[in-house]
DNA sequence: TAGCGTTAGGTGGTCAGACCAGCTTGATTT
DNA sequence: AAATCAAGCTGGTCTGACCACCTAACGCTA
C-alpha cells in the first residue's frame, strides 16, 4: 500500500463529485473540509487540486473557494506544449493527426449536417471566416462530441506552434456548397488541396 | 503581483531544464534544492511538480529523485477522457471515434507498412490473435505515434466498458493479405463489415 | 427604514519544520 | 573479495502557523 495519497484523493474527489451530482460551475468542498473528510493532510489535498487546476478541470478563487470548470478553458496547452513538443517527429505527427481528424470531421459533417447547420454556416460566411471557426463548425455538425474535443486540443497545440491558419474565403464557400450538395468527393478534393499546400 | 508561486516555479523549472540541457530520462534537481534555488517553500515546489507528474511530464521515484519522462507517456488525453466520459452521449461517441481512428490507422498502415511490419504480423498470426493486439500493430505500422497514443487511450476506455472484442481468425488473415497487397478497398470493406456487426 | 461601513469567519496561498520510507553509497566487517 | 551495515540523500506526508482575500452578517448612521 505505497500508492500516493494525492492519487487516492483524486479518486475520492471524483466520487464525491459524482455522488453530490456536481457539474461545471459548482463549488467543491474546501481544502480543509476535504482534508478532514478524507483523513489526509491539507498539503496532500492541495497537491491533488493543483493537478486538476493545471489541467483546467477546476478553478480556484482565493478567498472564495474551488469550482468545477467548463471544459475548453485548458490554458495548460501552452505549458504542455512548452514541455513536450520539442521533438521533431511529435510535431509532424501533430499536424498529420490534426488533418486526419479534420478529414473525418468533414466526412461526418457531410452525412449528418442538418439544414440548421447549413444556415448557420451561411451566416458565418457573410463575414471573413477563419480556419478554426470553420472546422469548429464542421466538428459540431459531425455530431461526435468526443472527436470534437480531441480536435480542439490538437488544434490548440497546433495554433500555439504555428499560429492561425488563413485560407481564401472561396475555400469556405466551396466547402459550404459541397456540404450542401453532400458531395463527398468534392469535399475531399478541396481538403486534400489545402493539406498539400500546407505541408 | 499575485500570481501563484507554483506557476512561477514551472516557468523557472522550464528555464533550468533548458539551460542545463536536460532531456528525457535526465534527473532534475531535488525538491529541496529547487526550493532553495528558487527561494520558495518546498510545498510550493511540490505542487508544481505534482502538476507535471500528473501530466506525465516527469516521474518521481521515492528515494531516488525526479526524472524527465519520454514524450508519449503524457496522459493528457486519458485524463481528459476520464472526466469527459461522464456524459452519456460521450459513451456513444467513444465507440464511433474508436472505429474512425481504427479506419484511419488501417489507411495509414496500408500505405506505410514495411516488409518488416508484414513479417511481424505474419508471426502474430501463427497463434490466436485478439483485436487489441492486431490494431496495436496497425497503428504501429501507421507510423503516427500521436494517433497511436490516442487510439490506445480510446481502446482502454472501450474495453473497460465493453470488455474485449473477439473476431474470427480469418478476419485477421484476410486483413493481412489485403495489407500485403495494399488493397485499400478490400481493407475498408472488411472493416466496414466488422463495424456493422458490432453496432 | 434604507443604506452604508465594519468586522468576524471562511477560503485559498505559502512557508517552515518535522518525521517516515526508500534508495545509494561507501566504510566496515567477515 | 564479498557481504553487511549505517549515514545521508530523496521523495511522501502531516501539522500548524501566517497572510491575502472574499463574503456575509452585524450594527451604525442618516
Amino acid at each position: 500500500m505505497t500508492s500516493k495519497v494525492y492519487m487516492e484523493i483524486l479518486q475520492q474527489l471524483y466520487r464525491i463529485i459524482e455522488e453530490d451530482g456536481l457539474s461545471a460551475g459548482d463549488k467543491i468542498p474546501s481544502e480543509r473540509e476535504l482534508s478532514e473528510r478524507l483523513k489526509a493532510g491539507r498539503s496532500s489535498v492541495r497537491e491533488a487540486l493543483r493537478s486538476l487546476e493545471f489541467l483546467g478541470i477546476i478553478e480556484t478563487r482565493r478567498g472564495e473557494g474551488t469550482y468545477l470548470k467548463e471544459f475548453g478553458e485548458h490554458q495548460l496547452i501552452g505549458l504542455l506544449g512548452m514541455f513536450i513538443l520539442q521533438e521533431k517527429k511529435a510535431k509532424e505527427d501533430l499536424a498529420e493527426t490534426k488533418w486526419l481528424i479534420e478529414e473525418i470531421g468533414l466526412t461526418l459533417a457531410c452525412e449528418r449536417r442538418t439544414e440548421v447547420h447549413l444556415r448557420e454556416l451561411q451566416m458565418l460566411l457573410k463575414q471573413p471566416l477563419d480556419y478554426e471557426t470553420f472546422f469548429h463548425w464542421v466538428l459540431k455538425a459531425g455530431n461526435n462530441y468526443l472527436l470534437e474535443r480531441i480536435w480542439r486540443v490538437l488544434n490548440d497545440f497546433y495554433q500555439w506552434q504555428h499560429g492561425t491558419i488563413s485560407l481564401p474565403h472561396s475555400f469556405y464557400e466551396q466547402m459550404h456548397q459541397s456540404l450542401e450538395e453532400s458531395d463527398l468527393e468534392k469535399i475531399r478534393a478541396l481538403f486534400a488541396e489545402h493539406v498539400k499546400h500546407s505541408r
